[in-house]
This record gives structure tokens, sequence and C-alpha cells, in this order.
DNA sequence: CGCTTCTTTCAGAAATTTGTGAAGTTAAGG
DNA sequence: CCTTAACTTCACAAATTTCTGAAAGAAGCG
């Protein structure tokens, strides 16, 4: 049993699994909900859960799956998949995807680069503070441009990894 | 007045770029207090506040400001200055030191991984959801090599924006 | 078209988080 | 040593957040 099989999924540990990982994301600054349908999603060997799925395994209403769908959806983390012929909606982490979407701060970057603006031309760009907002600007916008090249060295080494799967 | 000076800080405009900069790092997941405290440090010409300055600043008491503060020196965001020979204590942002702080998400980065190599164990690493987890730790591990070399890279390119100040 | 199944919205209850005042602790300076 | 200034801790009150149940809203299917 070192070495667990789908056949033996073992309800327990994934859910031990899913609460700790969930835990993590949690103390980073995600909301609850949103990081527990997360950790579930990838969790799963499909890769997806449908709505009733999540709220049996994570112990909560429609409405709070509804809710934290909506969050993750907004912040590109999970794709909303209508089957087709049916009202079931299925919520899907992409393997490739999720990661780019959490490194995705550019938009969280932003925003913060427009207010340290609005503070170095506020201040003074000759003031002491001024300046110290100024650098920090300068360094956002720097890892804004590296972000971009470290992603793509990533899909570089993934596929030393995995090949082209 | 398009360009202020020390002389004729504004206390209005700096409250106000505190406080919107402060609103920001709060939806990025920060606490309240500490980003109020963090954001009006940066915004300060000597880049260091007693807590009475920052208790006055914020409008806060006293006992905020010292949860807030101890949170940020945990993170290593800013350091305790003693006067000698004084009880008072000064807190300073170190210019170049901060952004590699806010950047050393790398304790956060170490516990993801280490929950993600329980999962990887607890479901299997030849299972889909045991796979999904190892690409989604090997992700991280990649991450944690690239963010030192590009915190070099930035430093370099620093000295080309300021010289060596 | 109406029935049925799934999802979303919304008001409110419950739980958590946050900040205060007051008491406690430490260390400088007489 | 004792006084006093500063910081910290703690219990509690207030504000906020979070989740639920119930009702309303879509969309397939007969």
């Amino acid at each position: 049993m070192a070495e667990p099989t789908a056949a033996e999924r073992d309800p327990e540990a994934v859910s031990k699994f899913v609460e700790g990982f969930a835990a993590q994301l949690v103390e980073a600054g995600m909301q609850r909900m949103p990081a527990r349908v997360f950790a579930a999603l990838l969790a799963s060997d499909a890769g997806a859960m449908t709505s009733a799925e999540l709220g049996e395994q994570l112990q909560v209403s429609p409405a709070a799956v509804s809710g934290a769908v909506r969050y993750l959806a907004q912040q590109h983390m999970v794709a909303r998949e209508r089957e087709p012929g049916s009202r079931r909606e299925r919520y899907r982490v992409h393997s490739n995807q999720w990661y780019e979407a959490l490194t995705n701060r550019d938009a969280v970057l932003k925003r913060w680069e427009l207010a340290l603006r609005v503070g170095v031309d506020s201040l003074g760009s000759t003031t002491p503070a001024g300046r110290r907002l100024s650098e920090t600007l300068a360094f956002f916008e720097f890892i804004d441009g590296e972000v971009a090249a470290m992603m793509e060295r990533w899909r570089a080494h993934r596929e030393t990894l995995y090949g082209d799967g």
C-alpha cells in the first residue's frame, strides 16, 4: 500500500490532503472556500468535479460551491465545462494552466504599480519618500518583465521532465 | 506645485497614498493593520517611524501598532531599531530589502511543496491525481530556483538605474 | 409550454477577525 | 532602587466575513 493505485483511492487520505493544502493556501491569503474547492479539484483523478461532488466531499451547501467557483473562475484558476445536453456543470483544473493563473498576479502587480505612481506624483519624485516609492515601482516593473520569461523557461523545463505530453 | 518638495509635504496626500496602497495590499491577502503600517513607513521621508508617530498618522492604538509591527518584523518587512539610550523604538523599511522580503514568499512556497509531497505520497505517484500534484510540485521547485536568479538580475538592473547608491 | 433538475442570488445567523482599553512587563534615568 | 516612559499582552466588544436555507432563475426534455 506504499504506492496506492486509483482503485484503492482512500477518501480519508484525499480529504487530509485537501484540507491540508487548502489551509496553506488560506494562510497565503486565499479565501477558505475557494481554497478548499481548488484543492479538491487538484486531488481529483479526473481533474474535474461537479457541484454536487464538491458539495459532498467538502460537506458544504451548493451555495457555498457556487460562490467559490465564481471566484476561482474569475481568477482563471478553474474552467467551467458544460456537458452538452445536461444542466450539470463541471469544474476543471487545467493541469498546464492553473499555476500560470496563480503566477498571473499580473493584475495585482499592475494595481500596485498604479498606486505607487500616484504616490510618486503626489509626494514628489525628488523627495526621499518619493524616491523610495519610485524605486519600488521600478522593481515591480522589472518583475513584470521577468515573469513572462520565467514562464517560458518553465515550459521548456517541463518538457525535459515530461516530454510533450 | 506639480512637484512637491519635502518642505510642503501634504498630510492629506500622504494619507491618501497610504490608505490606497494599503487597500491594494489587503486585497492581495495582507492583514489590514500591517498593510497600513507598512504603507505609512514606505511613504515616510525618513523611511522609519516611531510607534507614536504611526499611531497618530493611522489613528489607532499603541496595541494595534504593536501587533502590526510584530507581524511585519516576522515577515522581515520592517526592521526594529533601538535608538541607544531611549526606550523609543523605531521601525524601518530598508529600501533595498523590503521587496526582497515580499518576494521571499520562499517560506510559503516551501510549505506548499511539503503539502504537495504529502499528497503525492498518499494518493500514489502513478495515479492521475498524484501525477497532477507531482507536476505542480515540480513547478514550485522550478520557481524556487528561478527566484534567486531573478533577484540577482534585479540588483544588476537597479545599478543601471541608480548607480551604486 | 410546463416539468424537472441544476445553479445562482439573497437575507440573515454564526463564526471569525480586528482593534481597543487596561493591566502587565521591561528598561532607562535619576 | 524607585520612577517613569515605552512596548506588549489579554479579555472583550464591534465589525466583518462566511456559510446556510429558501426562493428565484435558467435550461434540458417530454
